[in-house]
DNA sequence: ATAGTTTTTGGATATAATTGCAAAAAATAT
DNA sequence: ATATTTTTTGCAATTATATCCAAAAACTAT
């Protein structure tokens, strides 16, 4: 499975810093830095939504149209960030994967079945938890994720 | 690929109990109890570990061949097991998913990176808290799902 | 039991996601 | 700077998953 490895941890992050570590990243793997990479880093930065890597390449092509960016690159790259834990991805079920970058700091998700919505939240205790229970278990946590799924309140009174 | 499975408090239901409870759903839904329907719930229930859909079809074909069920049969079923609560899947980027029947009791994963086992486990304080984080966000939760990524015991002693 | 209605099915088709490969770009060595 | 090595890229091919549709099976009402 993954065998990438990583050593920063993630908190609200200016976009200097991401690259710097995400450089750093790749560094210490043997990968390399390339444009493409750059550019979908960047897009996700500057995305207040959830993106779907078939979007994220839409709004790339449009913005960057020389670079000719392949799907496939796209969906390499996403997958880097993730198993890097520098993004995250929802499952959607039959509407697919969203991604974000997990960047910011930690939060989990509450999705909403009918609308798709997604709201963020954290909770420290619960956090905590889980580092209890793996400890405990003799298990190396590296990355947890975790969503909730239901009705939000909108779509209640509906 | 690895695929040793450990449960703790392993609430396991009967398989009859299982089957009555998937009809009444279904009536309850206006869909129909089909013959495809019961030997894939049956297949899951009597596998102890997680399958592929692709890996539930090949089991389902070799035991019932005069069926000739269809993969999208499958996929359709899965999905509708997992909406309705009685089965779970779990995300492995590359590798696809895996299912398992929720219905023993619910639990979350601890999944290592390494080889790809998984273990399950369950706490109340958590499932507590969510329950209370959903309560005060006004979401009415209808399921949740967590995992928790990281190097095994075995794994980390080698 | 039979006829009428509704839902499901399998197969084909369509879409999403992944992978193989030769050419191109990036890093390294000269 | 240029050549050599390593990794990535885009495209095409493949595999995974979802959807369409006509025929078949399940249910309902007689």
């Amino acid at each position: 499975m993954s065998n990438l490895t990583t050593n920063f941890n993630n908190k609200t992050i200016k976009y200097k810093q991401l690259l710097s570590n995400f450089k750093s990243l790749l560094k210490k793997n043997s990968l390399k830095f390339t444009v493409q990479r750059e550019v979908i880093l960047k897009t996700l930065y500057n995305s207040d939504i959830h993106l779907t890597p078939e979007s994220l390449h839409q709004l790339i092509q449009k913005k960057y149209p020389e670079l000719k960016t392949g799907i496939a690159t796209v969906y390499r790259t996403l997958s880097l960030l993730e198993e890097s834990g520098i993004a995250t991805s929802l499952s959607f079920g039959a509407q697919g994967k969203k991604y974000e970058l997990g960047a910011k700091k930690h939060h989990d998700h509450l999705i909403c079945t009918e609308c798709g919505s997604i709201t963020e939240f954290v909770d420290e205790e619960i956090e905590h938890r889980q580092q209890k229970i793996t400890e405990e278990l003799g298990f190396k946590m590296s990355d947890h994720s975790m969503q909730i799924y239901g009705i939000c309140k909108k779509c209640q009174n509906k």
